[in-house]
RNA sequence: GCCGCGGUAGUAUAGCCCGGCCAAGUAUGCGGGCCUUUCGAGCCCGUGACCCGGGUUCAAAUCCCGGCCGCGGCACCA
């Protein structure tokens, strides 16, 4: 019974059967977000720090506030949050890199906001909660505030009048004091069982005459934490639903201590475990040591587990979007293997990838019985959409390369087939087996099939380009130097191709005739 | 050390809230076969997991307690 014949019979007799394959086929579903009832509309943000642009983990976060965005039919909030000129300075170039990495993924976004430019929020709201006296102004040293919280005591600066926090507030912003000397602190109560979170500070100061920010240069001295500025922010922004990484669980707690004294009411947070790439480096402070230090390419350098990196290799950001949507929105950890990774991406690739021969090391081969001739070779062995390529082979007798690993194939069995061309036996080589002769056989397929030749692929010896692949291994990056054929630069830049029986690369550049590709996987 | 969160096959994930339909599903990997002018794809078959120990219950991956392990926080970072 053929396939067809099996699927109709299904149809006729169990038509249910096919109807759950379809439903497995849809891939994974996030679970749903709570209590979206509440809410008019789902509102979600993503609000990266500008100091370093987008990699694997924190795509994490973008997509799903994304995902869900769009399937509430709510709104998603884009926020640089860049209110620390001095420990995690903002990189000028990153508000634009991460803009671009987002819409590369396919992200959109319906309002933007940049939080060093709101800093008369933060400091109007800061007003309005030691009016309510929910803050104060602490003027004690950190190792003397230490000891206060540790020992769950109030430090002096806290039981000052609203008046006296007011005017020492006003003091801060005109610069009366230095970095260090003050900051603003949340009062929260003195013994909450988890030390970090009493009376978590919510301003401090920073001397930007010596570390300027990129965007606002030195007109503020006083700056937000995260903490505060994340917090105020969600709520004027009408953020429904907060999605972070786990290492935010304590802000949110520290965060609810806020929303209490203004009489706020605290969005839905959720938070998820840690993602790491096998193989791929994702921290940003190591990346920027290592892009320091030199013989690194850059963000997108293909070691990194950047976005730029990642597409720079061949990944889709179909793939990444899928991966993602994949391990969900989990408590625990994950780390995403390679293999995975790769897998979901060449399901992708595969079906519209087009063939190209490329041999590496390339050997001379020089076809005794085989005239000058034309090869019209197919681009993919089933998506015929692609179309064909003619390959001319100009030179009498006909000359081609093969890889010199292909070679020890040849000198071993005595016979291959050239794919698509022809089958060849063995004549005579020289010492280094860098030029072999051998005799046409035959052009038919059958005669290989019989013999279970081995089929490799080839590069004509008088058409050809120059190629360097470029393959990350461990922490190196292998160089592939080889021969394509001529029509790859046809293909152009950007173009993701399998080379037969090599693997898929994506052509990166095409400079002065020679192509750079970058190894994306088998 | 103190606070918090988690532990399902090699990897990732479903199921856990609402105990039985779970002798645990899916993807990928791995092994075998078919197909194929690629070491790619596709198709078929197989492989493999509930951290440990107690308890509750007729019944526990699911609830409770203890242990172990992992992760996160303890910044005038985000």
């Amino acid at each position: 019974m053929s396939l067809n014949e099996q699927i109709e019979l299904l149809r006729s007799r169990w038509p249910e059967l096919l109807e759950e394959r379809r439903e497995i086929a849809k891939g994974p579903e996030l679970p749903p977000l709570p209590n979206v009832d509440k809410y008019k509309v789902v509102k979600t943000r993503f609000a990266p720090n500008p100091d370093f642009v987008l990699h694997l983990g924190s795509a994490r976060p973008a997509i799903l506030c994304y995902e869900y965005a769009k399937r509430y039919k709510g709104k998603m909030i884009l926020r640089f949050e860049d209110t620390d000129p001095r420990i995690k300075r903002p990189l000028p170039e990153a508000y634009k890199a991460i803009k671009e990495d987002l819409r590369w993924l396919g992200i959109k976004w319906d309002e933007e906001y940049i939080q060093s430019l709101r800093m008369k929020i933060y400091y109007s709201i800061a007003r309005e909660l030691i009016e309510k006296g929910g803050a104060y102004v602490d003027l004690c040293s950190p190792n003397e505030f230490r000891k206060y919280r540790d020992e769950g005591r109030a430090c002096p600066h806290r039981e000052k009048s609203i008046e006296e926090q007011l005017e020492l507030w006003d003091k801060m912003i005109e610069g009366y004091f230095s970095e260090g000397e003050a900051v603003l602190r949340i009062k929260t109560p003195l013994d909450y069982p988890d030390p970090s979170v009493r009376e978590w500070v919510a301003f401090r100061i920073i001397d930007t005459s010596k570390t300027p920010h990129p965007i606002v240069g030195d007109k503020y001295i006083v700056w937000p934490t995260y903490n505060f500025a994340a917090a105020v922010d969600d709520h004027l922004m009408g953020v429904t639903h907060i999605l972070r990484a786990k290492e935010h669980q304590t802000n949110t707690i520290k965060q609810k201590f806020l929303y209490k004294h203004l009489g706020w009411e605290y969005p839905e947070a959720i938070h998820f475990g840690r993602l790491r790439l096998e193989g791929f480096m994702l921290s940003k402070s190591k990346m920027r040591e290592l892009m320091e230090r030199g013989d690194y390419e850059g963000y997108s350098d293909p070691r990194f587990g950047t976005l730029s990196a990642l597409r720079r290799r061949g990944f889709l950001a179909e793939t990444i979007h899928k991966i993602i949507l994949d391990v969900g929105v989990k408590h625990t950890d994950a780390t995403i293997s390679f293999e995975n990774l790769a897998a979901i991406n060449r399901k992708i690739v595969d079906p519209i990838a087009p063939r190209i021969m490329f041999v590496d090391n390339p050997v001379i081969v020089e076809i005794e019985g085989l005239d000058p001739t034309t090869v019209e070779m197919p681009l993919h062995p089933s998506n015929k959409e692609l179309g064909t390529r003619v390959i001319e082979l100009k030179s009498k007798p006909v000359k081609v390369f093969i890889s010199a690993k292909d070679s020890k194939i040849l000198l071993n069995k005595g016979e291959v087939r050239l794919m698509e061309l022809a089958n060849v036996r063995l004549l005579e080589h020289n010492v280094d087996a860098k030029r072999i002769k051998v005799e046409l056989i035959s052009r038919d397929l059958d005669y290989a099939r019989n013999r279970k030749l081995q089929i490799i692929q080839w590069v004509p010896y008088d058409s050809n380009v120059q190629v360097t692949i470029k393959k990350p291994v461990e922490d190196k990056i292998e160089l592939i130097n080889g021969l394509a054929e001529q029509y790859v630069a046809n293909i152009g830049v950007d173009k993701i191709v399998q080379f037969i029986r090599v693997g898929f690369v994506r052509i990166d550049s095409i400079i002065d005739g020679k192509i750079i590709a970058y190894y994306t996987h088998d």
